[in-house]
DNA sequence: ACCTCCGGGACCTCCCGTTGGT
DNA sequence: ACCAACGGGAGGTCCCGGAGGT
């Protein structure tokens, strides 16, 4: 049970250092540290630093709030919306950086580790998945038209979203992430035209 | 010129190295081997290896070609289209891997390195004001509704790109670049609504 | 114990090649291969140089033999000549090389290296210490004149000492030293005065 | 012409800068920044570091207003004393930092150069000789005890004043010197024994 | 005569992963 | 089961000195 907790408190130290830091930047050392734990013991609980980032890939998917993606007391379009509204909470707290852990890691790693690729792939098709859901809700419920690509448009806009992370990173401003809102709901999830904002 | 041959070398090599690895598993020798310069000679040139990084930016940005997207003879939206599907030829080539160097170092780095923040923010400054001439152009010919405000949407279209190239990373397919000129040129800078695809 | 004999196998060749060459031109390696240890297990031991360097202050002062100075089966004054003249045969042993590390290490470092300025102004307080305590006894004994300041005595006779070190590096000669005698204990610390060799 | 007058642009900036960091600690890039010559132009002036490291120690020599030990109008123990305080407020202006280029070149390289080694002794040599000067002028006043040497006395009193620099500048202190002014014109120098003051 | 560029080598530091003893 | 100690290797940086062109 120790040994399981001091797992636990690594992962989430790992968590913690990976978002804030990249992967190459993050030392088992560091890790290490913020977790309180001796670094000898590290390699008791994970077989390489890899496999941990891997882990930690799982645990941050955790913190992402799918469930909220599904909560039938909201309306759709509604959910989907303030989902957004949480993610982007989330950058504005944290001053724009650290981004998504799944861009920074697909970004950084999918090139050069097929088990983080593999990760973050899956990670970002159980997103995927859970806003397709909403999206063919929302085209059930005609809050959308009726035309509407639930699965298309569920990976567009999570494309958008790690762009706008990366730009409001970059700009440090909230621009990227107002100009998301205003076209994803203003226009693209719009059922008429003539009041396309953008 | 002669002299300054070693340096066009060194940067040409770490354009190269820094896309295919990042910056921090992008090694200093790495960087000097590829050259094929001694790396004693690396810091006759740079003051650092993030002044290079720096450097390797501008140059990465002067392959974006973003003269064509100011070419007169083809029209504003067909420009456009061409100049992505330039983009989206130089991933596939690659079968999928590398990204784009802005996405990639601002991603690694932004919150890491003022410089290459700064770097990064002016890059995307100058691709975003190409893109956003473009679509004024698109604007004033009536290719796109009137009401579109071709700031907003370069911005936007910019972060879907981005997103777009660590998704198809990470899925090793075409999904999200298809999806994404699916939505943009089928949609988002459709006049009519009667025929949006997704 | 067997944990620890690496790390003190690390310092004693450190004294040894600090004393030899001083801090700068001694490299980690240097240390390393003295000590006949892997380079890459010095930072398991030693935070950084300049750590060991303190650490190895200590440990050369332990070799400094104060508790000589305290020996109550000698008289004070001549328990001070002798330790005077154990330090000088140590630096005749040597060929009038390497010096006092204390004064090594604070000419070339104190001010550029608090830590290693305050080892230093450590050692030599607690050398100064011992001087005085000696000193006072031979007041109280009555072989110096009563009104002699063991304090001020202590410090002054530790600088000569000092000085006549360097001095005797750069001549390569025992005049300092022999200098260093004839006045210290022929003159400053005689009771009378008509007998005064200077 | 320009060239001697960049060669003395380079010695003064070095005498600066080996006096405040030391041999190793001083680069030859250092040098060519403070003086604000390229430094490709270094080796064109000086065939090595080292060589200019001795030049650099004449030059010092000449900062040293040894003439003012021999200025007739003062008498002769007022002139010393007026030197040492000479030395002394160079010191305190400097926060008890840099010390004594001789003493500091003499600790770090002695053992290591002997071109530097003979350039100390050879500059100590002349100091000593012009403080013996003055004590035998003393001695023949009468302002000093016949018996004293002046000879042996120059050059205790030249280790005693390096020893003290060391002290001081370990413990940013002025009690290093204070005690030296009591000892050296307080006893050693008096004519008498009763009031001697330590 | 000058000085840019060059370059082999070494600097201190720290990496990730393993081993051996408790 | 744990973990201190180990270790081979590489990290970015900078050294002093020379070579070659202006």
């Amino acid at each position: 049970m120790a040994s399981h907790s001091q797992r636990t408190v690594i992962v989430t130290a790992a968590v913690d250092r990976f978002h804030a830091k990249g992967y190459h930047a993050t030392g088992v050392n560091d890790i290490a540290v913020a977790a309180g734990v001796p670094r000898g013991s590290f390699y008791n609980h994970f077989a390489s630093k890899e496999e941990l980032a891997a882990i930690v890939l799982q645990q941050y998917g955790q913190t992402r709030r799918l469930e909220e993606l599904s909560d039938p007391a909201v309306a759709p379009l509604e959910r989907l919306r303030r989902y957004f509204e949480f993610l982007r909470d989330e950058q504005v707290e944290h001053h724009f950086t650290r981004g998504c852990l799944f861009g920074n890691f697909g970004s950084e790693m999918a090139d050069h580790s097929e088990v983080l690729r593999g990760g973050v792939e899956h990670c970002l098709g159980r997103w995927r998945a859970a806003l397709t859901e909403v999206l063919a809700e929302a085209v059930r419920s005609g809050a959308v038209r009726a035309g509407l690509d639930p699965e298309a448009a569920a990976l567009f806009i999570l494309c958008a979203w790690e762009g706008a992370l990366v730009a409001a990173r970059c700009g440090r401003s909230d621009e990227a992430f107002s100009t998301f809102f205003r076209v994803v709901f203003g226009s693209l999830l719009q059922p008429g035209q003539d009041n396309a904002p953008l």
